[in-house]
DNA sequence: AAATCAGACAACCGCGTGTTC
DNA sequence: CGAACACGCGGTTGTCTGATT
């Protein structure tokens, strides 16, 4: 039996001073979403008023952000989401909440438990038998160094990469704007549809705002691949929406905006994807 | 088959910060 | 301006579950 059924069928769980603890029931579950559904998220400490639950605000909020919003992504940290909470913890530290942010559908402590148990331990120096601690500690921030260091030059030889690629996205949205602009003056209708620019989210947007005859879906859907992380291809036909994973893509290069002020593209992306953060 | 261990995850706790009165 | 309250965050704990011995 688990767990859960346990607990919605003998209701287990501890009364202290009033406030019920321990597992959450299904039936305070429901009517926890019955408040949330009325009266919106925020103001918990009504919650046991207005919703007659025996559980303090902190309680509620933890239980709605965590496991009851309606938002939040099921199932396994994927690869490429692995690869972005290894990025943001290099470069933010335990902050769970920041990290978090930057991937929808996960919670803080989701990522927290996920990196305790997963890479905690393999930041741990080897065991040996020196109970030097200032050694340990000395070896421990070596290895992180070291990590990060490896982590910036992945980022570097990405950006290089990118940063080509973008020249050549550059190129290629001039001349597409040039065709649009005399289209749209009135010129003679194209025919062909232009080949859309690489920027996926721009494709996207394009795609539909302007309606290209001659371009089928899958065509448009074929623009919208691009390579992930850790090289492998991401696509459309992944179980992650394209729109989220064109958000992944501003989000590795946020260094860029200072750095690189001719990625327009890239700029507009972050601005697109801000609003998620 | 039973015992042990490690991974996974929900939930609690304490503290800091922001807001309201 | 300061106290009280509400909220959010990070650390930690407790328990289940599946794998291994």
């Amino acid at each position: 039996m688990s767990w859960a059924l346990m607990t919605g069928q003998f209701g287990w769980g501890s009364i202290d001073e009033g406030w019920r603890k321990g597992p959450w029931t299904a039936e305070e579950d429901k009517l926890l979403i019955e408040y949330v559904r009325v009266h919106g998220e925020g103001r918990w400490n009504s919650v046991a008023r207005l919703a007659g639950l025996r559980r303090n605000g902190k309680s509620c909020r933890l239980r709605w952000v965590n496991y009851l919003r309606p938002d939040l992504k099921r199932g396994q940290i994927t690869p490429h989401e692995e690869s972005i909470i290894l990025e943001m913890h290099a470069r933010w530290g335990n902050r769970w909440s920041t990290i978090a942010r930057s991937l929808p559908g996960r919670t803080d402590n989701e990522i927290k438990n996920y990196w305790r148990t997963h890479f905690k331990k393999k930041t741990k120096p080897s065991p040996d038998n020196s109970s030097d601690h200032k050694t340990k500690a000395r070896l421990l921030k070596r290895q992180q160094f070291q990590q990060q260091q490896l982590l910036q030059q992945q980022q570097q030889q990405l950006l290089q990469q990118q940063q080509q690629e973008e020249q050549e996205e550059l190129q290629y949205l001039n001349q597409f704007d040039m065709k649009r602009i005399m289209s749209l003056l009135g010129e003679t209708a194209q025919k062909s549809a232009p080949e859309l620019p690489y920027v996926p989210q721009l494709r996207q947007e394009m795609a539909t705002a302007v309606s290209y005859p001659n371009t089928t879906e899958e065509q448009q859907q074929s623009a919208l691949f691009y390579p992930a992380i850790d090289g492998n291809v991401t696509g459309s036909g992944s179980d992650t929406s394209n729109e989220v994973e064109v958000l992944w893509d501003g989000l590795w290069n946020l260094d860029d905006i200072n750095g690189n002020l001719g990625a327009t593209s890239k700029v507009w992306l972050y601005s697109l994807a801000t609003p998620f953060c």
